[in-house]
DNA sequence: AATTATTAACACATATATGTGTTATAAAGC
DNA sequence: GCTTTATAACACATATATGTGTTAATAATT
């Protein structure tokens, strides 16, 4: 127990935003200040450092210009649990 | 500033979940065990009462046998920010 | 090399999600 | 009425996300 974070799902997440982000040709800051939340954060959850919440996945899907689904259309790990 | 949580928001949030469980003829209980969360978090999601994360997404995204991305695909609310 | 742009890393206070346990409602069936 | 099922509500400790500021590292441009 005790897992609450998930380390290799926040990466993969992470790499998810990142290649939507360069996709766009966007910057770390482009994103952040149209989503309205510190450039910080944007790098750490991009890094997956951070297992961030649903108000900023809208928060970002905004800043990125795409629907929020799409923010977890993504394949969370080789083998699922 | 402090934003933070967005009440609306969560609260919509919290409606979309409990729709697609019931629709499924699901209990909060049976969710939370397929999820491996506690039912008291289940609860307090559905009722907009936090602001829960992308793990978690992922896991009652499980729990209720839906995409990740469709956890997230409603209308946020009636006058986009 | 120096400047600029971009991203990472670090530290810290505060807000809050999570996990756990317990108790209260509410509805349904016996 | 009692029991079962389902959900809500409350309390509390702990982990961690957020927001903020600062500094370092890494390109890219000139």
């Amino acid at each position: 127990m005790t897992k609450i974070r998930d380390s290799e799902l926040l990466e993969r997440f992470g790499d998810h935003l990142k290649g939507i982000r360069t996709g766009k040709g966007l910057s770390q800051e482009e994103v952040a200040y149209r989503a309205d939340i510190p450039i910080n954060q944007v790098g750490r959850i991009e890094r997956g450092e951070v297992n961030t919440t649903v108000s900023t996945l809208f928060a970002l899907a905004k800043g990125l210009e795409v629907p929020p689904a799409q923010l977890l259309s993504f394949e969370p790990s080789l083998s699922q649990g």
